[in-house]
DNA sequence: TTTTATTTTTAGGCTCACCTAATTCATGTC
DNA sequence: GACATGAATTAGGTGAGCCTAAAAATAAAA
């Protein structure tokens, strides 16, 4: 099928909004998220529609069809690959890859997804902690990761994933020690959602505004409930 | 300044054109190209003359500005060096690496080629033989090699450069042998223009038609006449 | 020089992805 | 159940980059 960049960025932004929680994807989230107006939207869903790449409720939104899943999988690999490899490769900082990859991800060859996932030996995880879905296009499982903000005052979390892309936000998460990986106690959580906490190696507490935390997905040390 | 990948397309061609001889270069040499028609080629003319990327002289061909050449040697650095990064780095082949590298060109930053260079210790060739333009983005000074083509029976050249791009041509040429760096011994041309040769360590002799061997580009031998 | 052939340009149209303005639908409130 | 509110869709339009067909300019031949 040969679809353009455009549409390949709708899958991939409805497969990506689908991921965090919600079922249907509402033509304006994805107005949103795209930086364009609803009206742009609804003319693109038709398209989608019609190549049998979403099932469409007019008026309530829409969802992937498995082959619509396929291709945005198929970006979204694109997309993790090369924000390893530029990390790993091309001494990029985690911080600065999003963009890069925004823009190569649609560019690339099958040939050229295979040599990098050969020079990485087929990484399971891109460098925020975000899982890079198989050469099978299969969907990742779902880890038992959480978003920050689901916690308690004194938990003890490891960070397993940072899905943020401002660079800005990344360099100062890295900082102050927030990567993947890292253990993190939950020092307090305001009212308002923003969660101070202090890495462990870190220097000083880190402080999560509400956005920011909501990004920032964590599991128990080894398991415990909390 | 920003233009689109299509602009860019069309001034890097007009660049390359240029570079094989002519001055002015005409609307159906670019169309045939591009592989787009004529009336194409001259409404986009007009966009670059207006842009001032091009110096035009209606019905009879353009030439590029400073400017416009400028933008062109700045996409003919990203495609060589892509290839030469594919080559290096990923384990391609220089027969595959053209077609990889005309994609990308247009989608990687200031930074990514930066850190490219910096990963080849920036190269002067490519993996063609065909010279990388500096950051500088200054004309690379013209070779002393010229078309096999103007060579004689009997002479012996040194490949400098296979300014080809499909794929099947050099992966046959390099199976003979025929690479930058390589002496190679004219043994007959033909009427029609091709050309036979033998490659010092190949097993056995080279057909060049006459459209092939157009884009081998050789020098004689430590500066000798011929 | 006149005619013919070739190349380029003009004229008019198409599709894609976007927009604004106006309308219709869905939903929660009285 | 009627009504207000917000979201989604329809209607109509734009620019980029492409096309075909027709006209004009240049170059070559008679």
């Amino acid at each position: 099928m040969m679809l353009s960049d455009v549409m390949e960025d709708y899958l991939k932004t409805i497969y990506q909004l689908q991921r965090e929680g919600d079922d249907r994807i509402r033509t304006s989230e994805i107005a949103t998220e795209l930086d364009v107006t609803s009206p742009t939207v609804t003319s693109m869903l038709e398209k989608l529609e019609e190549r049998g790449l979403v099932d469409r409720e007019k008026y309530r939104g829409v969802t992937l069809t498995e082959e619509g899943k396929t291709v945005a999988l198929e970006v979204v690999r694109h997309h993790r690959l090369l924000e390893a490899y530029l990390t790993e490769h091309l001494d990029y900082d985690w911080s600065e890859v999003h963009e890069e990859a925004d823009r190569l991800e649609h560019h690339i060859s099958e040939d050229f997804e295979a040599r990098v996932a050969a020079a990485l030996d087929d990484p399971d995880v891109d460098p925020h902690g975000s899982p890079i879905p198989g050469a099978d296009l299969e969907p990742p499982t779902a880890s038992d990761a959480e978003s920050v903000t689901q916690f308690e005052e004194g938990d003890v979390v490891v960070v397993e994933e940072v899905a943020d892309h401002d660079p800005e936000v990344l360099s100062y998460l890295a900082d102050h020690g927030v990567e993947p990986g890292v253990e993190l106690e939950i020092l307090e959580i305001a009212p308002f959602g923003m969660i101070t906490a202090q890495a462990i190696g870190a220097d000083g507490p880190v402080s999560l505004p509400a956005d920011v935390a909501r990004h920032v997905r964590v599991a128990s040390p080894s398991g415990v409930e909390h």
